[in-house]
DNA sequence: TGAATGATGCGCT
DNA sequence: GCGCATCATTCAT
């Protein structure tokens, strides 16, 4: 079956929802060192004012503004200094909600992301935030682009998930008793957990 | 194989 | 200044 390019109604429907239903889609990225992609693998949910753990929790600012705009946008940070992490905004516009991208698995264009990720193998090539920013190069250049109308966008190739779990967000300090994250458990590229 | 730590820049208080 | 949706490296077991 031919892939299908997510649409805006995909992204615009709840935060739970769009999460687990991005396990097994396609990320492609049309860089200038050529066309990327990879299955998405593992993915966390960020959501409104009342999740301390959101950007968005302390209000607009210019950082999330991403966030509150329509969805279907790419909302890319930059943290610790040297790391970029993906989320792809859902929800209606003024409703701030995304979900993050934490892990997939290659599938077009290894060799950039090697070359990217300054790595000879794809041990760990994707199996992180910040690793798979930079396999993709991914930086604030990319920030809020339009996943249905940019270089960046979500496919589906159907691909089956057929064990998805979740388990607490990581790498946070507050908001750790909500199970937001989702993984494909039969994945060998999920980044390791605690 | 797991815990501790340093690297590093910027948004926000 | 502080803390961060991270990761590579180092050191201990």
């Amino acid at each position: 079956m031919k892939p299908v390019k997510l649409r805006r109604s995909f992204y615009n429907r709840p935060t739970l929802e769009v999460a687990p239903d991005l396990l097994g889609k396609v990320l492609v990225y049309h860089s200038d060192k050529g066309m990327l992609s990879a299955r998405i693998v593992e993915v966390e949910a960020y959501i409104g004012q009342d999740d301390p753990a959101c950007h968005a929790a302390r209000g607009l600012t210019n950082r999330n503004k991403p966030m509150f705009g329509p969805p279907g946008f790419t909302y890319i940070y930059f943290v610790y200094g040297m790391y970029h992490c993906l989320n792809v905004v859902t929800e209606s516009e003024g409703s701030p909600a995304a979900v993050l991208i934490r892990a997939a698995e290659p599938v077009d264009g290894l060799d950039v992301m090697l070359s990217n990720s300054f790595k000879k193998s794809n041990k760990n090539l994707l199996s992180g935030p910040g690793r798979l920013c930079r396999a993709f190069g991914l930086s604030r250049e990319q920030n809020d682009l339009d996943l249905t109308r940019d270089a960046i966008y979500i496919e589906n190739r159907n691909m089956k998930v057929t064990n998805i779990q979740r388990s607490a967000r990581i790498g946070i300090k507050v908001g750790c008793e909500l199970l937001w994250r989702f993984y494909d458990a039969d994945s060998t590229e999920v980044s390791n957990s605690r």
